[in-house]
DNA sequence: GAAATATGTTAACGTTTCCTAACTAAGAAA
DNA sequence: TTTCTTAGTTAGGAAACGTTAACATATTTC
């Protein structure tokens, strides 16, 4: 009865691609249109005014007839959300782990729309973790990994070596 | 003309899903149902069916109607693969990044369609870097992240620890 | 064994997301 | 200005995946 409720509706990972495109044209070239969207997503141009027409429903998307796309203030808060889920990952998957930079950009343009925010907090601070490490541009526990997923050999750590040494003295 | 081209279709992560509920269903039950992997899907009976159609369309299923249901030697190793990923996620979220049980299912369903081979490999080993870890039940650097993640600060690295000390004896 | 219940299937339909083909509008070039 | 090209839209349809309603088959239970 005339509240208004805001409904927060759950954006399909596909819709969240369109908006997280748009952003970045707009980042890009300043403005985005349909047709470098739909270059962007290889998708077809219908495609892109279809979902144009479903996000703009929402509220989310401002897109008069023929002319350029920009986002509401809504809008560019999920676009920033989903961008920064993406760059977080490829951060995690390149950065930390190693994957090929093709691969995880791959896989994070997937995942980033299945991460609880909860996870997407954790992971953030573990990479910020890593990367404030004081040890150096990489942590030594990380270039253990290294090594370890190289050779599947793991450095004997401080303690053992010490025990060893230790040992040996008596 | 006549050579059979084994179409390895990639599985939707629907179609996914259904192969990893089956093998589950009968890990736990003995046989799977079409009420049981309905039930646990929290999807409606004629979906199942639908699904099971497809996937025996594809060599994976054997579905006799009216029957049980059972994988192929293919859709079983369809199946664990899935699994596989999913159990390694959950352990990565739960087991090192500390995520609520609960969260990290539900993310790792989502997840476990989206890692590539590599990003598998590389998850897996770094889970395996960690539990046989030598420091014990929880590596050193783990529990400085644990302790960063709670209240920001990271416990000074042995390092400068040890640099300070030498300052001090100055 | 017959009735009642549980399980499984079929048919028809809705939604989402993509596509192609055909059309319209806008911008550049002559 | 008229024309050519590019950009965008509309209409119509296909595939994947889910739903409900109605029907068919198994399984219990008396």
């Amino acid at each position: 009865m005339g509240i208004k409720v805001e409904k927060t509706k759950k954006l399909s990972a596909s819709m969240e691609d369109y908006l997280e495109a748009i952003v970045l044209m707009k980042q890009d070239n300043d403005v985005a249109r349909v047709r470098d969207i739909s270059r962007f997503m290889n998708v077809r141009k219908p495609s892109v005014t279809g979902a144009l027409n479903v996000l703009s429903e929402k509220g989310l998307v401002v897109h008069e007839r023929y002319g350029y796309v920009d986002l509401t203030r809504e809008g560019e808060k999920l676009a920033q959300k989903v961008l920064k889920k993406h760059k977080m990952m490829v951060k995690f998957l390149c950065g930390i782990l190693k994957i090929d930079h093709e691969i995880a950009a791959i896989d994070a343009c997937k995942m980033e729309h299945s991460i609880s925010p909860q996870t997407f907090k954790k992971l953030s601070k573990f990479i910020e973790f890593v990367e404030t490490c004081p040890d150096g541009e990489r942590p030594d526990w990380l270039k253990s990994f290294d090594r370890y997923f190289k050779t599947g050999r793991r450095p004997e750590c401080r303690v053992r070596q010490i025990k060893r040494k230790a040992k040996n003295k008596k």
